[in-house]
DNA sequence: TTGTACGCGTTATCAT
DNA sequence: ATGATAACGCGTACAA
């Protein structure tokens, strides 16, 4: 019942009588001089082993830590990375979980604490997030913003503090960012819908205040122009990412109630596609006979509704990693080789757009990234 | 399109010149002593309202931000709290950031900012996560851990430092805590079962080590004995909340094949259920008119499968948000009226079990926490 | 090899 | 009403 370690390890409270104790506390009972503490703590080559082993066994038993705090005033560093959202961000989904996890493995694994902060309300401070970095909290940023315009961005690049967006991409030398490919991802789905024969492809958005619509329509666009299929703007119709199912339900109804409905439908997440087959199911159309069905997100439920979502797979894991990697990197002064990084996704087929060999060119599994 | 201020705000880099301002800096500009200044930040009633606001002018006008590293330095405080989550936490759903979320809110609200630190891989500091406190990076934290056992809970209080347990109720008044009533969930599902005529009720479970298994499932048992329904230890089945579906399709597929079937299948997450109706209807049973099920979590998709899930909702943003607050308090030298505290969950009654006059005892919606 | 002394930016306690 | 100065805990150039 003790032998695991995903836990609180046990600690003597020496510290109950003076407080914690400081490099002085530990000199005075080593009787030596501070700095030779300090030397040993920081593992000075200067210092003979002895000495070094018998001051770091003191400073053990005292459970001693250096006080970061005055650490950083020291070195101007706060070994802490910041990792800004936008006023609402909607965490509703497992995404920014995973990316967060990906930014926090890559994080300690270099020795940096996170900070999470997001924009409070126009009452507190208007200097977000820049407060954290002029107050010295945090040395770094990771900005996470799903908007399609970066506002402001002169202002971030002024303060010369290190920074890489996070899951928006645009073509910076100068802004470091790391994103998926949402832009492949659009293109992939609406190749697979057209290679199986559609070519009146229909597209439930979330809104177009966010990147992920526009890059992923954007995508959907260059597939049809390689197929030559004219862009139809009345098959796009918009609904809300973060009330997925509903309003990708009432989409999927405007869509198929058109004179000339469309044959497949390309919904911009798992959730709206979830309504999509929701919709099409209570008109009595059968999924994927009379209406194929592409999701995006891959999330869990996908694999198992019936028939199973085919979708497109990105990796918000890797994308957090990756931006991490690149903030630690410039921290610690090496340049990345990538200012703009793209993260690829996979589309994986399933059963909602039916056998691929049943309509359209034959074939297997060949596009991924 | 600069209207909005959901975003950076654009600033004058001043500090170009000598890097950034300090206390000195502005009383050498200022022409008075760096106590003075420091009084004019600080707002101390000592000052003239004039010498106040030429100060506070100059400090504007060049950028200036309290160095907090050295505030804390003084104050032996760092103004943050740290999120210790487990080595692997599994931040699949929503839960956990809509837990957050509420932490987030509030503790920005108390000028709090916000650490989040998780268990290293165990090469790293075995003094997690007091090494957070020892180094005075965090004043106080917020264990999140999803564990039955807390281990070493004493060593935790042994450290003295403010924590409130989050997610994982106890009855200790030496150990702050905020969770939802998993006990209460798990009588109030089965309760709906039971009155409904149900006297053979599975239930698929998660692991039997993560407390959310086994409060759940002690709810359902004192719903059991209240209705003098003997407990089979055999209607319980094992699968994994990271694996919803999969294995929950599993476990009922077991439950299904048992000689007498159960009538009704209680599943501890809507992942778990999803899987449950997936197996029953592979075996051509109808929800709910052959076999009722019951979810837990009111996830968004669980309103929207067929028939749509009868399950539990929690309140994980009020959770957070009132782990924080007491944290908070006891950080403030308040002391919380409450020590251990419940979040209340309420039933959410869909369609998954039939209509509720069909069998058993008729009745509305009375039975919320 | 080890000690001395100063500075990091701030607050607080003295004076004046 | 304001100034001088000593902490806070640590790192480091310079001395010894």
């Amino acid at each position: 019942m003790r032998g695991t370690q995903d836990e609180i390890v046990s600690t003597p409270a020496v510290f109950e009588e003076h407080g914690r104790p400081t490099l002085k506390e530990i000199a005075r009972i080593a009787r030596v001089n501070i700095s030779t503490v300090s030397r040993a703590i920081n593992d000075s080559p200067l210092l003979p082993r002895d000495t070094k082993d018998m001051i770091l066994a003191i400073a053990e038993k005292m459970n001693y830590f250096p006080n970061s705090l005055a650490r950083g005033l020291v070195s101007q560093k706060s070994e802490t990375l910041g990792i800004i959202l936008p006023k609402i961000f909607f965490l509703q989904g497992p995404f920014f979980s995973q990316v967060l996890s990906g930014i926090e493995r890559i994080s300690v694994k270099h020795g940096f604490s996170i900070l999470i902060a997001s924009a409070t309300s126009k009452t507190a401070d208007r200097h977000f997030p820049f407060n954290l970095t002029r107050a010295r909290r945090i040395d770094g940023m990771l900005i996470i913003n799903e908007n399609r315009r970066i506002r402001n961005l002169n202002a971030l690049k002024q303060e010369r503090v290190p920074f890489v967006l996070v899951n928006r991409f645009i073509e910076d030398t100068n802004a470091p960012c790391v994103a998926a490919d949402d832009i492949g991802g659009g293109r992939m789905a609406a190749e697979h819908l057209l290679r199986l024969g559609h070519r009146r492809i229909g597209v439930v958005t979330g809104s177009h205040r966010v990147a992920a619509t526009t890059d992923r329509v954007a995508g959907y666009r260059q597939a049809l122009t390689a197929f030559d299929v004219p862009f139809d703007k009345n098959l796009l119709e918009a609904g809300l990412f973060q009330q997925g199912v509903e309003t990708g339900a009432r989409c999927a109804d405007r869509l198929l109630s058109r004179a000339t409905r469309p044959t497949a439908i390309f919904a911009l997440s798992d959730e709206l596609a979830m309504g999509v087959m929701q919709a099409a199911k209570e008109r009595g159309l059968r999924v994927p006979e009379d209406l194929a069905v592409v999701g995006y997100d891959n999330v869990t439920f996908s694999a198992h509704l019936s028939p199973p979502l085919t979708t497109i797979a990105q990796n918000p894991y890797a994308i957090g990693a990756t931006a991490c990697q690149m903030l630690v990197d410039m921290l610690e002064g090496r340049t990345p080789d990538q200012a703009n990084v793209l993260i690829p996704v996979r589309l994986v087929v399933r059963d909602s757009c039916g056998s691929q060999s049943a309509q359209g060119t034959a074939q297997q599994e060949g596009e991924d990234a």
